[in-house]
Order: C-alpha cells, then structure tokens, then sequence
DNA sequence: TTAACATCTGAGCAGATATTCAGATAAAGG
DNA sequence: CCTTTATCTGAATATCTGCTCAGATGTTAA
C-alpha cells in the first residue's frame, strides 16, 4: 500500500522519515472523518447563529427562524444536521419544540476561535489584504 | 428593518424577548462570517491531515502529498486556503518550502474536537445509529 | 542561458451543500 | 372526528468545494 502512492510524487526533496513519522502519528481515518464533519457543522454562518443563541437560552424553531431571518424550513433542516451530530437537543412542550445545546465543547469551540480572530486582528490584522 | 422580518414567521409561539435578548448578544455580522470561514478551513479531512502533521512538524508540499496521497497541486491549492487564512506559514529553503503551522489556537480547536468525539463515542456511543 | 526542479495558479468538472417549495406528521382543542 | 398550529421531510435547484489538468512562476546548478 505505500508502492501504491510512489507515482503521487515524483518529486525527490521528500524526506521519508517526515512522512513516515507523520503516518504513525496520523489520526486514523474514521476519526479523521468524524472531525472533519464535526468542524464541518460549524462551518455554515446560520449554524454558527443558531448554536451561538441557543449557547445562551433555549429557543424554539420559531424563534430561531426569526432571530436569522430565514425561513422555518430551513431553521429545521439545520437543526436535524446538529440534531444528529449530538450538538443540540430539544424538548418538546405541547406542540412546540425547544432546542438547546447538548455538548459543552461547542461553546467552547467557539469561544476559542474567535479568540483566535481577535488576536490576528488585533495584531497582523488581515486575512484579506492580499486579495 | 426589524418589520421586515415579520414576514418570515408566521406561527403565534414566537417568544418576542428571547428573539430580542438573542440578537442583542448576537455576533455581528462580519465576524460571525469570518468565525464560519475558520471553521470551513478545518471542515475538510485533507486540509484537517495536513494541519495534524504540520503541528508536530514542518515538511513541504511534496512530503505532504506523499504523506495524505493526493497531488501535489492539491495539497498547494489547500495550503494556499490555510495561507491566506493565516493559519500555516511557510519558509523557503533553496527551491524547497517548508510549511508550518502559524497558529496556537488551531492545534487548541483540533484536539477540543477530538476530546468531544472521543467523550461522546463513550457515553451516547453514536452519531450513526439512528441511520 | 538552459535545463531541471519544487511549487503555484486558473479553468473546468463532479460531487456536496443550503435553501425553497410542497406536502407530511404530531399535538391541542373544538 | 376535523382544524389549526408547530415542526418535519423529500425533492428540486442554485451555489459552493475540491480535485485534476495544463501551463506558469521562481530557484538552483551547469
């Protein structure tokens, strides 16, 4: 299975211990994966929206809906993506849902990155400068 | 342009002070753009294999491609969106760049992340089950 | 200069994603 | 039962993303 990657680079700077050091200590595949979707749901502006407010107080599809500004629909098809990501969770009362967040690294997730944005804003600045 | 927005929810259940206490703590518009876009960076198994090894150690383009299994115009078109987010630097040696990680935070987000699948896999086991 | 090398870049395509629309489901009240 | 309300769902569509390919750029050495 490594034979199989020789013709993905022909170039002959490769230092095969890096790469053989970076494979021993690659997560394997499935957790990749598992990350990258994980990363993924909070990779949307209305998602991030959505898990933000409910960080706070829990809101109903209703609520949500208006708070973004989009329509119910779409508010329910995000929530059935964070729904099965274990993100959020409801509880129902009569005919209405009220969602929440399930997890505490979320908001943690969160907090941390944009700590990140403020701090390269506040010192190189840009991400757009060298557009 | 708060009417404007009436439109959008017509249900009776909307609770009005949690849709104004949720916009009043809500990010503004342009960061919570740029929080997503972080997120995106880290939202692709590929780009998430490469920021993995560059946190352990810096290597080139050519030992990446070898390393993930994709070419190398792939991995320089992803470095380039790591790039530009300020989130991997490079240096060059001779003809050679060697990349690395510029950031604290991500290495921070990437095992937080990890700590939550991990947590979650133990306790409620699945995200799959309900297929 | 020329050739070889490592990397970058733009265009184009296949697959993924977010929204809308129309209709389905579940709870509450008559 | 039937109606209304709140939410869900699948299909369709427009947009976005990541890869490949072909060719450009910049560096080194002959």
């Amino acid at each position: 299975m490594d034979d199989s990657l020789k013709e993905l680079c022909r170039c002959r700077c490769i230092h095969e211990d890096r790469v053989k050091a970076a494979r021993s200590h690659a997560l394997d595949t499935r957790e990749n994966e598992r990350l990258a979707q994980l990363f993924k749901a909070l990779a949307d502006p209305n998602r991030l929206r959505i898990l933000w407010a409910l960080e706070r107080e829990e809101m109903c599809v209703c609520d949500l809906a208006r708070f973004i500004g989009i329509s119910e629909s779409a508010v329910s098809h995000q929530l059935r993506l964070l729904r099965q990501l274990q993100l959020v969770a409801n509880r129902r009362q009569g005919p209405v849902l009220y969602y929440r967040l399930d997890d505490s690294h979320v908001g943690e997730l969160i907090h941390i990155a944009l700590d990140h944005l403020r701090e390269e804003r506040a010192a190189g600045q840009d991400t757009e400068r060298r557009s």
